[in-house]
DNA sequence: GGTGTAAAGTTTACAATGTAAACATTGCAC
DNA sequence: GTGCAATGTTTACATTGTAAACTTTACACC
């Protein structure tokens, strides 16, 4: 992150793995997953087909590291929502609710790596970045548990019931199997995820 | 479907499109998508590399027609899961979610391949097939709305909530983010989508 | 019964891709 | 300074998707 120094014309590169994912990530928003190929990302980072090789063992590990990048983006952008609202835990909920979409539903082909495929993988670095994004709900549950918004109980469970609702209907948004009226993309998600949390508020 | 009389030697296959999609759905369960081939499929088939072209455009051609086999799977067993449970909706709802995660389980490639990348592609036929997959979960909500187990409202959004929270629960059933004790699959799922339909109950 | 045509399969050819191996360059430790 | 390890490059090759030209066969029609 500091080594922007070096850049021109230098034999070496610099900071080439990162540079293969970002091309990577380009190549995927661009024309999908099957788009992406060695030789094109190593074209786009003005490197010599073969020169992936010194960062990735194969194509597979250069996914991979695409699949992490997308976790970590999706982390930042969760705990943004969090930030948004120090000390209100139910707009917190609805907050992450809402910029998992936004993030899912910009990044269609990012989030089908990440959770397809790559996630099936038994990478464990790739694991641990995806827990990290689910960390940031599951202590916004807890918090929310506390402030007596929730009910007590399994918080981890409560958060894989949330993370499951608002994943699956990123992915159904993606497809054409959910299509909402007008209403903005809000107000989708957060009436979705209100009647689960109704379930699960206290004294229910 | 009524041609299976031929097969020894001939030098025309039959029914060699079916016999290539089932060489590509044993393939995907085997070895994952990336396994699936043109010239390995072929060959399950017997039948020459080139071949496929006869019945398929291209490649992508023929995992759409794979993807289209799994939605109607899916619709048979979820089917079965509505008949399971002649005249009690609730059930019906329950039954149909567990059933719909034994499929995402038992073939995870299979359901990454259904919803990612193909899903977001813009075939008439494979969005047809996937929605006769919903309808049986739209038709069983709207058959307890009217026995009074769900509140009146937009059937299709809820059979959307309940949609997704059940997709989203599979696919992180197959990834380690969501780790259940010993328990049952039949009660987890139904436990999840208790809480959720406690949300969408009348008089709540 | 013969035949000719379209459907279904085969062969050959080629470009793109992943990957291995041998070679080249360069920054840095000593 | 110099030598080595890290980083790139070149060359080579097997696999794959796909096009084109050719072959076989079922079947409609006379």
């Amino acid at each position: 992150m500091d080594n922007a120094a070096e850049s021109l014309t230098s034999y070496h590169h610099g900071d080439l793995r990162h540079a293969l994912v970002e091309a990577g990530v380009t190549l995927l928003q661009a024309e999908g997953i099957g788009a992406i190929t060695l030789r094109k990302v190593a074209g786009r980072a003005k490197v010599s087909h073969a020169a992936p090789y010194r960062h990735f063992a194969d194509k597979q590990a250069l996914l991979i590291a695409i699949a992490e990048q997308g976790f970590q983006k999706l982390t930042v952008t969760m705990q943004a929502a969090v930030n948004q609202y120090t000390d209100n835990p139910r707009q917190q909920l609805l907050a992450i609710g809402e910029h998992y979409m936004q993030f899912g539903i910009a990044h269609p082909a990012h989030l089908t790596l990440m959770f397809g495929e790559m996630l099936q993988q038994e990478d464990d670095v790739l694991h641990e970045v995806a827990r990290a994004s689910f960390d940031v709900l599951l202590n916004a549950v807890t918090r929310a548990q506390q402030a007596g918004i929730l009910k007590a109980g399994d918080s981890r469970q409560m958060a894989t019931s949330m993370w499951s609702m608002v994943h699956g209907l990123t992915v159904l948004k993606g497809s054409r199997l959910a299509e909402q009226g007008g209403g903005e993309l809000k107000e989708y998600v957060e009436g979705m995820l209100e009647q689960l949390l109704e379930g699960l508020a206290t004294s229910s």
